[in-house]
DNA sequence: GCACTTGTGTTCGTTTTTTGCACGCGGGAG
DNA sequence: CTCCCGCGTGCAAAAAACGAACACAAGTGC
């Protein structure tokens, strides 16, 4: 779902730029993962020899991934063409299930969306991107499906500025200057200095506001989740469509009930 | 989220049952897998150790992986504890970004939950488990989250039934058959016998209803979700608490409903 | 119909990487 | 202090990767 993957986020690509020549590093699992990821909305379904092309590795060693892939029930195939099996998901749920805070947040989030009746998500930070951890969609107002796991530009987005605000001084400006700021709207902002600056206004305000930079017509706030040390886990949000609702509006309605969720969270969360 | 984890689905599992000696098969790339699954719930953050210890790897292969997971951006760590990182999520997105259909389904989907105020999923079949491919949540029902990724057993579900009901004759006995069937609530129906009639109702009428043999409390009601030509390619479902609505009522507002959503994520497939 | 190109998937020996084991190190608890 | 547990490292043995063949099919031009 959603093409975007938008910046280029991840400092490391894994394929194989010849892998570091240490001994340490697995080159087969390197090689294994970028298999998983070659397969894509563009190419669900391949041979092969397609696999190879696209990860850039031999058809033999590429065979040996696939039929490996295949044993162990990730990928499935009719004997020519490979896809994906749902199997795939229990890595990733490997990753959601480790985090108590899903588990915790999303009772607190489905009521959110149920009282102001827009989507509520939340999110993390790597790199350049939200990532998106948890969802409770109400009827589609993005373009886009936003779906787990799908990412976004920090930059742009009312959750991304949470976070980005609260990360280390120095982080937070080294982000700012080296991930890409393309606009995306005539709205966005993409100055660095001027992001700064918002950035400073979010964190002591400790909620931001997104109008329309990210996607015309769309509006979003966003509050920090923070466990019961004060330590900014996620940030979370809620949006809605700019014809139904203003940013004043978002501020005197959502806010409350964002902010009022974010420290049930807290509360509830283990240590 | 959800620690279930039911039947003993997958034929063959991971870890080291030191493979198939085929020189088709790698190694290293199922163990490093199996390191990324060794994450949990249980066990969010492990030391190298621990993880050599749940793998059954030794302590230098452990290593090798973690620190390969690290480098790719899979895994982080504080210098002692390896934890997953969300990049991890990636891998289960391209598979999701690798069907059309979740994508397509979605928008549907929201709308049925905003119509009948319960929360709607869809799931496919793997083994004896059916598999969470998406799902709009409304204010928890259950006691357990349900997010993607999540399996149940296919025999106590109403998707798991759908799903049941429209594989070969063959294949839907064999599974009956051999997958765990343990009762989870009084009413569970265990017996193949009965489960084959059941199956065979719901293959005719194109639909089923399963009441608490889940869990205490819970109903849902499921149907398939079509391409075009016909084939099944998921279920999609809806559960009320029992206290909220009886069968009948939802036979009557339910399903309707799903019926005509499956009928226009049918339509608005390609191929 | 025929040789021919092109793109498959598969096999095999050789080179290269990965592995497991044994050993050494260091820091916290008893 | 010393024991124990967790971590890092060197090396022979085992494995995986590579590249180059081979087999096969479908389409191509003649």
């Amino acid at each position: 779902m959603q093409k975007t993957n938008t910046s280029a986020s991840s400092e490391r690509d894994e394929a194989d730029p010849h892998g570091p020549d240490d001994r340490e590093f697995v080159n087969s699992l390197a090689r294994g993962l970028s298999v998983i990821r070659a397969f894509s909305r563009e190419a669900p379904e391949m041979t092969l020899s397609e696999v190879a092309a696209r990860t850039g590795l031999t058809r033999a060693a590429a065979r040996r991934f696939l039929l490996t892939l295949d044993r162990l029930g990730y990928v499935c195939t009719d004997g020519r063409r490979f896809r994906l099996a749902p199997k795939i998901l229990d890595l990733g749920f490997a990753y959601l299930s480790s985090m108590d805070l899903w588990d915790v947040a999303m009772p607190y989030m489905e009521q959110v969306s149920a009282e102001v009746h827009e989507s509520c998500s939340a999110s993390v930070i790597e790199g350049c991107d939200i990532v998106y951890v948890a969802r409770v969609p109400t009827t589609r107002i993005m373009s886009v499906a936003l779906n787990l796991g799908a990412r976004l530009p920090a930059f742009a987005t009312s959750m991304g500025r949470v976070l980005l605000a609260h990360l280390p001084d120095a982080k937070a400006r080294e982000r700012l200057l080296t991930c890409p700021r393309r606009a995306l709207t005539a709205r966005t902002v993409t100055d660095a200095d001027r992001l700064w600056e918002i950035l400073l206004d979010v964190r002591a305000k400790g909620w931001c506001l997104v109008d329309q930079e990210l996607e015309e017509g769309l509006r979003s706030i966003a509050v920090p989740l923070r466990n019961q040390r004060g330590r900014v886990l996620a940030a979370m949000n809620v949006s809605g469509h700019a014809s139904r609702i203003t940013p004043d509006e978002m501020i005197a309605r959502y806010l409350p009930v964002l902010r009022r969720a974010a420290e049930q969270i807290a509360r509830a969360l283990p240590g």
